[in-house]
DNA sequence: CAGTTTTTATGTAAAAATTCACAAAAAACG
DNA sequence: CGTTTTTTGTGAATTTTTACATAAAAACTG
C-alpha cells in the first residue's frame, strides 16, 4: 500500500486489534476477513482495505494468521512504543482517565497531571503527582510526554491550550466542549459526550 | 430538505449550537454561515447544507439570525424536551459523568445509576441513586429512562447490554472497549478514549 | 432608485469512502 | 494430480460527502 491511510480507517484499527485480541487463540488460529466483518458488523472487503494499510498480509482460503494480523495492528499503532501523555484538569473526569489502565495497551502511559488548584498540586493521583498549569514546559520535558488529554473546565480550555502549544504540546484530546484553535502542527481531537448523548437522543425512534 | 439528516451532519450539529451559544449576542444578532466557518475551521458550504437540515432560514447578505438559529437546532436536537438517563457502572467514569453538568444544555439529565456492588447500591452519587442492575427493568421504568451509558469493565459489558435490551432500553453509549452486539431496535455508539489517543499517537509527526 | 456588494440556497462537480465483481492463490478433496 | 472451494487482493462501480459555481435575494451606496 504506497497511500497514506485515512483517519476514518486508522480509527477503526483499534477496534480490529481490540477484537483480535480478545479473541480464543487456540480456537482461532487464523481470523478471515469475513469472521471479522460479520463479528464487528461490517463489510469485508472494507476490513481487508483497511488492513491492507498495516503489513498484514493473508492468505487465499485461509485468512490472516492471528498472531501475525495483531502484530501488524500494533506495530501500525505503535503499541510497543512506550508514548507518554499527560492529563490537564483534575476535575471528575481527568481522575477517571488517570485511573483507568485501558492505555497501555496501545503503549501510552498516563505520566503526569496539572491543575491550577494550589490544594491539588503536590498531590498524587491513582500514583500520578499532580503539577503545577505554569510548569507545562518544564513538565512535559521531565516526564518526556507529548500529548495530553485536557479535561479542563470550557471557560479555561482555550487558554490553557495555548499554554500546552507554547510548551511544545504535539497533540491533544480535548474533552471541553469548545472547539480550540490551534497551530498547524499541533493535532487536536475533540470528545464531547454530551454532544454524543444528545446524537442518540435525537436518532431514538 | 426532504431527506434525512445523514449522522455525520447530525454529529456537527452540537458543535455549531455551541458555538453560537457561546456568542456574545449583543455583538453578533445575525451570524453568517461564512463566520461560523471560518471559527471552526471548515467549509462554509457545508455549513449551509448542515443548517439546512434543521427549520433554520437565513438573510442573504445578513446571515442568520443567531437567536433563531440557536432555537432551530434546540429544537432540531430536542435540547427542549427532557429525556432521562441513566449510567450503568459507578467506577471512575461512571462518577464522572453522574457529577458532570453539561447534559442538560441538551435536554438530557442523568436520573440514576446502576451497579452491582453491594456496597455501591442504596448510596447516591452527585445525588443520584444508585440501583442494582438486577433491577433494570422497575429502574428504567421508575426513573423514565430510555438511554443508558455503559461504563462496565469490558468483561461484563456484553452480559449487562444484554439486560439493557431486555429492559427495553432504546439507546446506549458504550465506554467499554468491546463491539457490542445489539438488535436493531437499540442504537448503540462507542466512545473508547484509548483508542482515540493510540490514533493521536499515530498522527504525531 | 439603479448599481454594488454580500450572503443564502442549490444544482453540479469533485473527492472520498464503500461496495461490487472477479482473477489469482492456495488449501482440500476425490 | 486435476477439480472444487474458499479467501485474498484489487480494479471498477457506486454511494456518500464535500467543494465549486452561480442565480437570486436583500441590504447598502451614492
Amino acid at each position: 500500500m504506497i497511500n497514506e491511510i485515512p483517519e476514518i480507517s486508522l480509527k477503526r484499527l483499534p477496534v480490529y486489534l481490540n477484537y483480535l485480541r480478545n479473541l480464543d487463540k487456540e480456537k482461532n488460529k487464523y481470523i478471515s476477513s469475513g469472521a471479522i466483518a460479520l463479528a464487528l458488523g461490517m463489510g469485508e472487503v472494507l476490513v481487508r482495505k483497511d488492513l491492507a494499510y498495516t503489513e498484514a498480509v493473508g492468505r487465499p482460503k485461509i485468512g490472516y494468521l492471528t498472531e501475525e494480523l495483531i502484530t501488524a495492528l500494533e506495530s501500525f499503532l505503535h503499541c510497543n512504543e512506550v508514548r507518554n501523555a499527560v492529563i490537564v484538569g483534575v476535575g471528575g473526569i481527568g481522575r477517571a482517565i488517570l485511573g483507568y489502565g485501558g492505555f497501555k495497551n496501545y503503549g501510552i502511559e498516563m505520566v503526569a497531571a496539572f491543575d491550577s488548584d494550589e490544594k491539588k498540586i503536590g498531590t498524587t493521583v491513582a500514583g500520578k503527582p499532580v503539577l503545577s498549569t505554569t510548569e507545562f514546559k518544564s513538565g512535559l520535558k521531565q516526564y518526556n510526554a507529548d500529548m495530553a488529554v485536557l479535561t479542563v473546565p470550557a471557560s479555561a480550555a482555550q487558554a490553557v491550550a495555548n499554554e500546552l502549544y507554547e510548551a511544545g504540546i504535539k497533540a491533544i484530546l480535548n474533552f471541553a466542549p469548545v472547539q480550540l484553535t490551534y497551530p498547524k502542527h499541533v493535532i487536536v481531537r475533540n470528545i464531547d459526550v454530551a454532544a454524543r448523548l444528545a446524537v442518540l437522543s435525537t436518532l431514538i425512534k
